[in-house]
RNA sequence: GGAGGAGUACCCAAGUGGCUAAAGGGGACGGACUGUAAAUCCGUUAGCUAAGCUUUCACUGGUUCAAAUCCAGUCUCCUCCA
């Protein structure tokens, strides 16, 4: 049997690992309990932490069991190396609910039957930890003037550093030692900025319990730009359907960057990796064939053979010439609004395709607004009942975003 | 607790009384070119049914015909000292 160690070095996941070796034959010879932090900013879990996701999929696969870690607690000081403007403290209950969201997503990805894999959120434990206890038994293990040397508090250290924040590292290096207690975990995964973190939990279970874990890290998703992955113009990509839809997350991996088709096919689908050569060999408008499985794979795993399927229709027909819209995003409206007829801007503003009027004057001056592939020439235009076949009609903004107004 | 410095739009950053809705860069958006790519070029980037008007330069109040710019107070952050 294949090591899972291997297919996650071929497809290009492993950043940094400890004691390579051991941890190779460790994984090859039996199966290992690991966990993955997810830290609960957010009600919806996005594309990046779906990199990690697949991590935890391939390492089921390959028989190990994962424990997904919700930062119940450490989600109420914040991870000091994320971007500085993260330090909005967030409440209770945002952090609970958005907890329960991850839960929901989560559990499409992992088969957590029978302790296949484990979802513990670490408030658990941090909520009535004992100050005195908690730095007695583990503070001490912390040198103040190591942590400082840390690249991620480097950073913060002109910038203002609270004390609150400088904790981070303890709470999270005292998750692994609970979960190394509680259910013999020894593996902590992570993004490459979590690296320090991690290797936090791995010395203090070297000192309080003299036993050896292993960390491993992974490439952050991003773009050959350079850019993050899964930011674009309208925000983040969510897993979150409501938030994003399907059709846009297949418009997104559609349109990546000629450079990363090969990359993100082996990061982000199960396609043999055979398969995701051949597919990144394609050159000139050919690599088009890749990035439509690209997407169509991407959208299936997060969403679903149906809207895959459905996404993929979508983007054919709009891009091809005749009418099928598939499942572009769509505003149902009421008839009535228009017998006296709408304003194109207005129209424009209910469909979510703009924030302000001088955005939609803007764009239509530019000839950017097109309906029924008809460009707008006037701002000034109304829309009437007879704007509409069967009840449809189709916006169009800049070259690719398609949005439907039903009524 | 003491001394000094800073706070400008999405981000970085210029601007120290009117010519400033605010230079420049990045980002983003639109157009051209293409392959729904990249690169390049052009344009846009506070709000408003808009050649005019309204609200903006941490906050509050003041000086002035006129304030991002001067004064006073407040808040936040940084540096050094204790």
């Amino acid at each position: 049997m294949d090591n899972v160690f291997d297919i996650l070095s071929e497809r290009g996941y492993i950043d940094q690992v400890t004691f390579e070796d051991e941890l190779r034959e460790l994984l090859g010879k039996e199966s290992v309990t690991f966990y993955i932090g997810f830290d609960a900013t957010a009600d919806s879990l996005t594309l990046g932490h779906f990199l990690q996701i697949m991590v935890m999929m391939h390492m089921q696969k390959a028989g190990h069991r994962p424990i997904a870690l919700l930062g119940g607690g450490t989600t109420m000081i914040g991870d000091p190396s994320e971007r500085n403007d993260m330090r909005k403290i967030m409440t209770k209950e945002m952090i609970d609910y958005n907890a329960s969201q991850f839960k929901k997503q989560l559990s499409r990805f992992l088969n957590f039957e029978e302790d296949k894999a484990l979802m513990i959120n670490n408030r658990d434990w941090l909520q009535n930890l004992n100050f005195l206890d908690f730095m007695r038994e583990t503070g001490v293990h912390f040198s103040v003037n190591q942590m400082l040397s840390l690249d991620s508090y480097k950073n913060r250290l002109d910038q203002g550093l609270t004390f609150f924040e400088f904790s981070y590292l303890l709470m999270q290096s005292y998750d692994f030692l609970r979960l190394y207690r509680d259910h013999n975990c020894k593996l902590q995964l992570g993004g490459s900025d979590q690296w320090s973190n991690i290797l936090g939990g791995y010395d203090l279970i070297r000192k309080v319990e003299n036993d050896k874990v292993y960390a491993m890290t992974f490439n952050l998703l991003t773009t050959a730009a350079g850019t993050k992955m899964g930011k674009t113009q309208s925000g983040t990509i969510w897993l979150d359907s409501e938030k994003t839809s399907p059709y846009e997350l297949y418009q997104y991996m559609r349109n990546v960057d000629d450079n990363d088709v090969e990359k993100f096919l082996s990061l982000l689908t199960f396609l043999p990796m055979n398969k995701v050569k051949e597919l990144g060999r394609l050159e000139g408008s050919e690599i088009n064939k890749a990035k439509e499985v690209l997407a169509y794979e991407v959208t299936r795993l997060i969403h679903g053979e149906e809207e895959a399927e459905k996404s993929q229709q979508a983007a054919k027909s709009l891009f091809t010439g005749d009418q099928d819209e598939g499942s572009i995003p769509f505003t149902q409206m009421d008839k009535s609004q228009f017998k006296e007829g709408l304003w194109i801007i207005d129209l424009l503003r209910k469909a979510d395709l703009i924030k302000s009027n001088g955005e939609g004057r803007r764009l239509i001056q530019q000839g950017g607004i097109r309906i029924d592939d008809v460009k707008v020439k006037d701002f000034r235009d109304i829309i009437t009942l007879e704007d509409f076949t069967d009840g449809k009609l189709l916006l169009r903004k800049g070259k690719k975003i398609y949005h439907q107004i039903k009524i």
